[in-house]
DNA sequence: ATGAAAGCGCTAACAT
DNA sequence: ATGTTAGCGCTTTCAT
């Protein structure tokens, strides 16, 4: 049972040429739709071509634009350090991989949150005049970004893609504008994975407090409906206190207080904890400091070297990631296929892996 | 804060040349050593060559290569057929990624059980004479393949890599051979997350069986090794009580059975069983036969149809996982990196991700 | 021992 | 509207 891809050679533009009896260059105008050539010409090559499942030549492809190289500029915030940092290893591996193929790759990191200083640097990328005076800026080929979901940043977007510069965001998706697809996770499903471990490590009845950042972002929310969804599925006999953090460590603090606070009044007992969006740090100390671990099982998000350590110390049980390097990777892979080979995503979303990591992940195999 | 990967061009062969003052030819000869050049200018170019950090353009290379690829060589099983298949799926899309760089690809599946047929494949691999009754069969730059690790195996392999014929294993390693590298699952670790799994779902008392292969073979027993470490760290509890399947359905049917008498005799309760190595349609039909779902907690390997379904139906709890795409993608492009720009693998074992699967990975998220 | 040149497939500027 | 050609960087053959 042998298989073995392209037993023969692939066609070449000379060869459409030949077969077509026109010359390369008029193929070349055909393919690349660039005009000046008679329709019944230009139908007689694209069937030519259509015959012979014509694909071009990567590797001459890369060849000629490696003097002028595409540029793809990839925005990433600075915030988050530690996670953004391993998207950043990520792409830079793509650029690797991807160096000598006609493609060359900038990488900014800046405070996405301030919304005046993001879209003044989106909006640079689709309004670069050649003439000005340019501190050596090339054009930018494609965009690589994440970024809040917001009206202002939506339109600075459309206005990049209306210049013909293609975008794909990714970690968090910008919804409603022409991006060609969306890198991340899916929260939902995230959130389902943490009810169905805390379910099934607890079984009986109690409740689990689900922390969240803040309700009103549709982001944050996701992956509380999920994990209430799976404990519907799981853990019935549970029942679920959402509280919000505010993303800041006293927020966090404060609403893991007041869950417990009210669970004492009310006679339940607090078994689990997810945190859904919030300071794992915070989590921790307060763990630590009311003497709940091992009392309590804990499900977080991400994979710091804080959580790395709560996890070998059996404070968290659990940690759910996201594998940022598959979100910087992925990405630059598709904008140089779709930029090269004219071949748009696939997918709409390109879910990134969801890793269950424990405590198995942090310990020596061998001793 | 910006950064661009190659702010400006790279150097060429030509420069080098120019900067020697020789010709483009001679700078060819000395950075591949291929002699006949005066050793004083050898030196002088080399020392151009690295104080200008130079590398060879891709691109340019496998143009060069593509009218005479160069052949790497997959040699999968034919048994496990849905897993391997999933390794083919790795491979063909690396293969599609490096399509016109330079390489072209076979994939052959044959019994490596039958040790004869399978010596026989990798002899002729490295003894084809080009002018024999050549059917068109190219001669071998690279083979990777997943064998069993017996003695005349790795002598064929051995005599492979002689010829000069680099080789990658993966899945399971064929050790004590001069192969590049192996890609595959880190199993006490495998065993190690099972264990980790178990315990934290059970966390009281009670016994867990624990079926292997066949525990002469140094791969079977891996996993259990893990899994016992694992019940030593989290499941103290718990005792372990493993049993041979020598993976046969009725191998499996027959050991769960004697394990679950002699805990009748004994009168301890069996509140887990991991299948570290085994046939799970097996487990799965006694589990249902015997009423027992839901009152003992199951983990098992792979990501079979069979499994989804039984992870649906709440039959196994968990179901661990190695990547098999992972382990076709990877060692390919390890493959082309050693081939064409002369980088040995970093590592000299590439561990595919861990990957725990649960019954949240086959429901569907909306509704 | 070294240099010169052809050619891989594609693009784009130039010529007709 | 169509054809011709130079050139991207590298390898390899041929000529010196």
């Amino acid at each position: 049972m042998k298989n073995r891809t392209r037993a023969h050679r692939k066609p070449t533009i000379q060869e459409i040429a030949r077969i077509a009896e026109v010359s390369r260059g008029t193929v070349d105008r055909v393919l690349h739709e660039r005009g000046d050539v008679n329709p019944q010409v230009a139908e007689r090559v694209r069937q030519v071509a259509s015959d012979l499942a014509y694909a071009p030549n990567r590797a001459a492809k890369a060849l000629k634009y490696s003097s002028k190289p595409k540029l793809v500029s990839c925005i990433l915030p600075i915030s988050n350090r530690e996670y953004f940092d391993q998207v950043a290893i990520g792409f830079a591996r793509a650029a690797r991989e991807l160096s000598d193929m006609g493609i060359s790759v900038e990488t900014e990191r800046l405070d996405c949150d301030d919304e005046g200083t993001l879209i003044e640097a989106i909006r640079r990328r689709c309004s670069m005049e050649e003439g000005l005076a340019g501190g050596g800026d090339a054009t930018v080929a494609g965009l690589i970004l994440t970024a809040p979901d917001t009206e202002p940043v939506r339109d600075a977007i459309d206005c990049v893609i209306a210049a013909g510069v293609p975008v794909i965001t990714l970690n968090s998706d910008i919804t409603e504008c022409g991006r060609l697809c969306f890198v991340g996770q899916d929260l939902k499903r995230s959130g389902l994975v943490a009810a169905e471990l805390l379910s099934k490590m607890l079984r009986g009845a109690g409740r689990v407090v689900a922390v969240t950042g803040n309700l009103v972002y549709q982001a944050h929310t996701d992956r509380v409906v999920g994990f209430q969804r799976g404990v519907e599925l799981w853990g019935r006999l549970l029942d679920v206190d959402v509280r919000e953090s505010f993303g800041t460590y006293e927020g966090t603090i404060s609403c893991l207080e007041a869950a417990f606070r009210q669970a004492e009044e009310e006679h339940a007992e607090i078994v689990g904890i997810y945190m859904a969006t919030g300071i794992n740090e915070a989590c921790i100390d307060f763990l630590v400091e009311r003497n709940l671990v091992g009392t309590v099982r804990v499900v977080t998000n991400d994979n710091t070297r804080s959580i790395r350590r709560a996890l070998e110390a059996g404070i968290v049980d659990y940690t759910i990631c996201q594998d940022p390097e598959h979100q910087g990777y992925t990405p630059l892979k598709l904008m140089y296929e779709y930029l090269f080979h004219n071949t748009a995503p696939l997918l709409e979303w390109y879910q990134s892996p969801i890793k269950i990591v424990g405590a198995s992940d942090v310990v020596d195999t061998d001793d």
